[in-house]
DNA sequence: ATCCAGGGGTCAC
DNA sequence: GTGACCCATGGA
């Protein structure tokens, strides 16, 4: 018998509450369960499919690994994945320096601290999630995502609950134009998510293949190539599944809508003004993006 | 009804 | 390279 548990030990400066809250927010992400303490996920490894639970144990990250395989391999697979997931490995300290010396937003730094990027390890989830996202309001993507997981994707069963996997690339490859607009995808989006898929399929897209360029405009350049694929989905994907620091959602609507908030531009089109905020947070471009975005979630009293 | 939502493509200049 | 315009579809 494998042992079902596993122990990472927290970094400092990292709060699982806000990050789980995060992960929650108010909205219907049909890739994981959150409760209070805890949140759910199933996922294909290249050891098969795995249910697992995260929750905190004192100064630790607590994996339960609630079905399939459970030997050594896996375990360490699932614990690069959690790490990764929650990006662990990151020094904040550096970016809430920063934040402090930026009097509109030090505040984040009291009340998001120890709030992760939230990553999406699986470039190919990540693509398709950003598509399916562009230019809608979020409550409706992710009811659009749902129904494409449900269709596509496997699931595990547990506990009476269903868990739901991302599809492969190769089943969405085949999926049919029509099947995706029943679900309310537009004639655009689902041709680029099934494009999308061919092109995981057909290997001129991948994890791999982008990884091997050398720097993040050649990244960036390589993914603008494709279908469906604009400067904001491109970047999207190089800020939560390869965790480029550049990866600014340009033009993105709620990012635009927080720096107005914060007053740090007065219109959207001011371009320069946006460069030169970021050339502040240099190196830290994504994280004070994502924590831009929590300050416009606002957190229900407890 | 009207405006908006974590955009992208196309086509003129 | 830049900007205007069109597309698509539900939320509030």
């Amino acid at each position: 018998m494998h042992q079902q548990t596993i122990l990472i030990a927290v970094p400092p400066l990292f709060n699982f509450q806000e990050c789980l809250w995060f992960l929650n927010r108010n909205y219907d992400d049909c890739l994981h369960l959150v409760t209070e303490t805890a949140v759910f996920k199933a996922i294909a490894t290249p050891y098969g499919d795995v249910l697992f639970q995260v929750s905190e144990q004192g100064n630790f990250l607590k994996i339960e690994i609630l079905e399939g395989v459970a030997n050594p391999e896996c375990r360490d697979f699932l614990t690069a994945y959690v790490s990764d997931w929650f990006d662990l490995d990151r020094d904040l300290l550096p970016f809430y320096m920063q934040l402090k010396r930026d009097s509109r937003l030090a505040y984040m730094a009291e009340n998001f601290s120890g709030l992760r990027l939230m990553g999406i390890s699986d470039m190919f989830e990540a693509l398709c999630w950003s598509i399916i996202g562009q230019q809608i309001n979020l409550t409706f993507a992710y009811k659009m995502k749902r129904r494409m997981v449900e269709r596509y994707g496997r699931h595990i069963e547990w506990d009476n609950q269903v868990f739901h996997i991302f599809p492969e690339p190769a089943v969405l490859a085949n999926a049919e134009i029509d099947v995706l607009r029943g679900m309310q995808f537009s004639q655009k989006k689902a041709e680029y998510v099934i494009g999308a898929a061919r092109a995981f399929v057909e290997g001129t897209l991948s994890r791999s293949l982008i990884d091997a360029l050398p720097d993040f405009e050649s990244r960036q350049k390589a993914l603008v190539g494709h279908k469906g694929i604009g400067i904001w989905t491109a970047n999207y994907v190089l800020m939560k599944s390869f965790r480029a620091p550049e990866g600014i959602p340009h033009g993105d609507v709620g990012l635009l809508n927080a720096l107005t908030g914060h007053g740090i531009i007065a219109e959207r089109t001011e371009k320069d003004k946006i460069e030169a905020f970021f050339r502040d947070y240099a190196g830290w471009e994504t994280y004070v993006t994502f924590y831009l975005w929590r300050s416009l979630a606002v957190k229900p009293l407890t």
